[in-house]
DNA sequence: AATTTTATTGCAACTTAGTTGCATTGTGTT
DNA sequence: AACACAATGCAACTAAGTTGCAATAAAATT
């Protein structure tokens, strides 16, 4: 996501109210390229404010609940956190590296069609959808490490 | 799942050594309705065999890393299982209730051309993927604990 | 059968994500 | 200032999952 909402904006649409901590925490997450884990939000927010765990995690589950952020999982179930906002970063499926665990995003799927699909398939009032795909990286593909074990290429 | 997998089938196709907890940790997911979580796993086992949840976890790594299993991420990160059988268990995408954390197995939906799409769009070796619905289940819907909180219907 | 080797399991201790209760601080209002 | 209430911090806790190593069981050699 490169193209940045406005953090104010964000903040308002979901009548929350405007604090230090509340912007910083979307400040980080909206400049992160990609979906981000709490423990790597709180270094960075750390590298200008000090600021609690728990004030992170109450930031976050406020803001999953206004609609500010998607909140999906990431690898072994750690949660991932990016800016819920349609029109600079509309929803997208993920994938996942089962070595190394980073994230990526798959941006420019539309997945709309799916989330039809299912919803008239099964009558179901669904909020969110998680997309995820697994596998290796490419990164990872590449490491000795890894074909040394008789990998596929 | 209804019909159930041949156990020793399974463990012949992953080339899997049969013990005791291997065997029981495999019946006891392939006759569970459900995707099941190692806390369940566990409860259940224990009925009739003690089991460390050490040899479990080991257990489980083993049967996904040898596909007998599909592993996924549940409620809030903790893992669930169900057998992995095309004919018995095809691939298919589940719900997540945000509220008391049950998940759905959404049997009979096909994902197959979503997984083709995503393996065509972007150049991605994926081995496995998650689909996965998020929102109330029907039982929380109906609680007036849930409609107090001016929920919408 | 006895011995050696290897695979599997159990136990204890640890790590890490996330939560809860309560005290403290900050912010806006009368 | 005095009050009310929202936001934050701190400490202690829960629960999932992991790691190292010892004990046991199973398999392979002799
Ligand atoms: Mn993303
Ligand atoms: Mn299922
Ligand atoms: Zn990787
Ligand atoms: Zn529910």
């Amino acid at each position: 996501m490169r193209k940045r909402c406005n953090v104010v904006e964000l903040l308002a649409r979901g009548q929350v109210a405007s604090t230090v901590h509340r912007v910083g925490v979307l400040k980080v997450i909206s400049r992160s390229p990609k979906a981000i884990a709490p423990r790597s939000l709180l270094q960075e927010i750390r590298k200008t404010t000090p600021i609690d765990k728990v004030t992170l995690y109450r930031i976050l589950d406020l803001f999953v609940a206004k609609k500010i952020l998607r909140r999906m999982t990431g690898q072994k179930g750690t949660m991932c956190y990016e800016v819920m906002c349609e029109k600079h970063n509309p929803q997208h499926p993920h994938f996942v590296c089962r070595t190394c665990g980073d994230m990526e995003c798959l941006e420019g799927i539309d997945i709309s069609d799916v989330k039809q699909r299912l919803r008239h398939t099964r009558y179901i009032e669904e909020e969110a959808i998680d997309l995820k795909l697994e596998g290796v990286c490419g990164k990872c593909r590449t490491k000795k490490s890894f074909k040394k074990k008789g990998n596929p290429v």
